[in-house]
DNA sequence: TATGAATGAGAGTTCATTCAT
DNA sequence: TATGAATGAACTCTCATTCAT
């Protein structure tokens, strides 16, 4: 239990810190007093700063894609799943506004790009593969532009991306209204 | 001259070395020593290491605007100075890598932040009001879709801010063709 | 039994790591985790590291000692006493290289200055009496050079422990003969 | 001249701390406080502690060198020579007791190791030089045991070294008699 | 204006030891 | 007796900034 406890209060303390002053404004040092822990426990749990940001990351990742999921039929139309995928997306993201923090600081960093770089060298994740999939068969039937599909990516995510730090600093308050509406005119941004 | 000299050294130096590596990765001390001056020369020029970021920032922020209002026409209409401003944005960061990265690294970080927050404060430098009033005229006009404005910023910026970091990342070699096509597609997210 | 086991356990793994690393790249962690223990564990059967380091070099001289002993007689000869002891020496230590490093360690360290400084001050041990005994006894009857003490075991001790160094490192291979050899010096080296 | 006297400093108070309480209990930062520095001062001249350490002993090993070779006469016998290089050395040591348990830290410590560890591998200093240059020609003259070199060197210096430290110690006070004494037993125990 | 040696606070990390279980 | 998570002081090293020259 004390445990658990430690190591998930470790996990609290150095997302919110990171999500609101970024790495190098989080020395493990306060993350170790936000969790009410001594300096050396994350190293109890972690094996250094690096390796804590990339754990992190993977456990936000995977709480993401499981909203994703969620009501998901592979079955339904293009332009339905890709809706489906856009919405539960920026929902979660509002919904948890420190998961979303953290993960555009990992992304905007050496440790996205890295993420980036795998993924383009086609180390896919599923979530990746989820995205690659709809684009591909929306391409294949004519639905969605033919372009590159990274290309198909920026135009599907970079307005998502932007949208959400906007809405985190608190420039605009999205509503469920507002997100389908986002989601809509991202599908005509890449729909035929 | 000499004094000039030294200033503008400093300045391509901290460019080069910021954009390729990062704030924190960029000590005084290393841009001094590219730039061939003291490293207690920086400070008669720049009164801290923040200050010569944002000052960098403003400098290449003007280039670019310089670049966007080359050719573009008032009186023309909305799709067209849309696509002419999209295009030449694209076209300038292809043909600048090192602005484009420095860029980059500004916007994603808590200099960034602050820079957006100002914005939102309706405190906007030329090249916002450039966007702003095109979307203005073309929700008038009804050839744009009604939607907060911020939003439109986001659908027309966000895949150009995507797809320029994946072109300096290599992930995707923009020519003008790619270039006009991705414009395009922008203009399709926003259009009525 | 289960006691004697983890503390033998705990010796062992401390004599091997220590040789191989030194005082400084042993952690206790590591010890005990060679063991097979807990790091708790050591401190059971140990006080403290400098106990258990000054404990592991005790033990090893108890067993040298022991080998030194074997066929040793006093009332035989001199020199005959002196080739015994300093083969057997030399013999042990090939023979027993973690021991050998681990002695070497401890004699090059802050616990070997206290180690010689408790002898200086006439607290022998029984191997010290060894030496000291013959060392008398040859003076007396002039058939050992009539210097002091303590200069007469660096001249017979000095060359054993760079050879045995040496030996350790790889840089010579001491077989039965060049060992003979290397001791007979030795007793040049003291010998009227 | 603040240059040279800050260096100075560092190297004076780092032999004197090191040559008292090893490495391990040498900290950089009571080494810049004794010295009457900043902590990263001493960074100024020393890329790292460990290079610190390395440079120290090449300056004392440097000084070491010239004070054998004052007097030095290629062209006298083997035992002259070698009374003269053996005595200097331990008037040498005698007379610089910081720079003599400086170099005992050294080499007593992995330093020590890789520095033996290139000597094996024929990477020569001046000094091995003088010795190996000496003992070849005495082993051809047949005036010195046919031995390897390197036990030729155990037989020499082993006596030297455990004696220094015995002085450095205070168990025996060395006066130029002993130290006479001393290397003329040396003597005895490599001549044929 | 220009220098660059010097500063020193603060970073990440290690590890002997403790103590509740 | 045995555990091993937790501790926190201490370590080496970095770097924005200052200031005497």
């Amino acid at each position: 239990m004390a445990k658990l406890d430690k190591r998930s209060e470790i996990v609290r303390a150095a997302v919110q810190i990171i999500a609101d002053q970024g790495f190098h404004g989080s020395p493990m040092a306060m993350i170790a007093e936000r969790a009410g822990v001594a300096a050396g426990t994350i190293y109890c749990y972690f094996e250094s700063k690096d390796i804590l940001i990339k754990e992190l990351y993977r456990e936000i990742e995977g709480k993401l894609l499981e909203a994703l999921r969620v009501g998901y039929q592979t079955e339904r139309p293009i332009r339905e799943r890709f809706l489906h995928l856009g919405i539960n997306f920026l929902k979660y993201f509002v919904a948890h506004p420190l998961e979303s923090k953290y993960m555009e600081q990992f992304h905007n960093s050496p440790y996205g790009v890295d993420l980036r770089r795998g993924r383009f060298a086609k180390e896919f994740k599923d979530d990746d593969l989820l995205y690659l999939e709809l684009f591909e068969q929306g391409v294949a039937q004519q639905v969605i532009k033919d372009l590159p599909t990274i290309l198909l990516f920026a135009l599907a995510f970079g307005p998502v991306i932007t949208l959400t730090r906007d809405h985190i600093l608190g420039f605009i308050e999205l509503d469920d209204a507002l997100i389908e509406k986002t989601i809509a005119a991202c599908w005509d941004g890449i729909k035929r």
